[in-house]
DNA sequence: TCGAAGTTCGAACGATCGTTCAACGACCGT
DNA sequence: ACGGTCGTTGAACGATCGTTCGAACTTCGA
């Protein structure tokens, strides 16, 4: 269904389209949720006629894999190159926790939707990249808390504990942040870390 | 559908037989997903006709409530005499923390459903009562906090950003806790109050 | 400007959904 | 022990689901 390859500039509308077919179904999604909306009330809210949708997604799940790509991408891919500049580990975690906030912030409607969703991620065949991704931005974070519970510079109870903890704050944000709230992005995420690192 | 009123000794059976239900039902959910889960699906599971649901549930939905409801009142119950004993704000605070852990791990399955359904629990109208006891729940666990921040004990950087996180970092057990881990509830429970109130 | 390729449409499909209901065995109160 | 209610069954309903597909429209390459 994709262009034949080797013509970059149609290629190049064909992603472009498809990444805003799943922007706009993650607006949907979050509001409506999954399962509760079918493909033609979908469509009709993104404008498009109901067979469309299948000139880009094999099907309604593979939609709903693309708008976690979309998600876990950008955010395994910036808290890599965060780790990779160097500094103390609470410097770095602070460093992380606020890109990552900005992306959970950003990404609210996908967020949304993958927390809603989660069985039908630990569970199906083809979400097994998905699972990989979220397993190793996890990984990451934890060996950030070690080291700093190694360091003994702070009083972490649990660096696993303290894992799941900084997980379900952050992830959690997503439920209740609103653009023209009180706090800012910024402080959100010292907010979290100040909690953590004490 | 239920037995005439006055038929005490029925009315019990059916009271019983209708929670057992309702607690077979959060299992199934919470594995298979609310939506994803068909009412012969669901049935099967359970051991009964499609049809026989509709003895103790007007409908899927009501169902769900009910799940909703099971987990909430008993939790609400229990925080409200939690905090009729009473105490410093930091000793209630780690008491209701510790049962609510407590409560997010036995009834792992609603709270995952719970989490999972949240856009249906946040439009629908006649959720209007699980909105509320939720809402009479997170109230408590505020005041509990603007207290302690008041006593000036501890350096809350912001009571409502405080809820926040330990709101997340609690429901969020539900989705890693398992019985035979290395930490049992109050260690969990201690851990948490521990990063709030340093 | 012309043929080809890409994109969108909307009617139609079989499957499956939540729900209803008449009927039957089990158990209650008397 | 008997009449009535309760609990349960499973077949059947209309509605709606996700998906397919051939035709119409638009855009691209030359």
């Amino acid at each position: 269904m994709p262009p034949k390859p080797g013509r970059a500039a149609l290629q190049e509308r064909y992603d472009r389209r498809q990444a805003e077919v799943v922007l706009g179904a993650a607006r949907v999604f979050a509001r409506r949720g999954y399962d509760q909306t079918s493909v033609p009330q979908l469509a009709e809210e993104l404008g498009i006629a109901a067979g469309g949708l299948y000139h880009y997604f094999g099907g309604k799940e593979q939609l709903l894999i693309a708008i976690c790509d979309q998600l876990m991408d950008p955010l395994l891919t910036e808290a890599q190159a965060l780790l990779a500049e160097g500094g103390t580990a609470e410097e770095q975690l602070r460093a992380l926790v606020r890109s990552w906030v900005a992306h959970v912030v950003e990404h609210r409607d996908h967020m949304l939707v993958f927390q809603q969703e989660r069985h039908v991620i630990d569970h199906g065949r083809q979400w097994a990249q998905v699972r990989e991704r979220r397993k190793r931005f996890e990984r990451l974070v934890e060996g950030l808390l070690r080291r700093i519970a190694d360091d003994g510079a702070a009083r972490l109870p649990d660096a696993r504990l303290t894992l799941s903890a900084l997980l379900g704050m952050v992830n959690h944000t997503a439920q209740w942040y609103r653009p023209r709230g009180r706090l800012d992005v910024a402080a959100i995420a010292d907010g979290y870390v100040d909690l953590v690192v004490g």
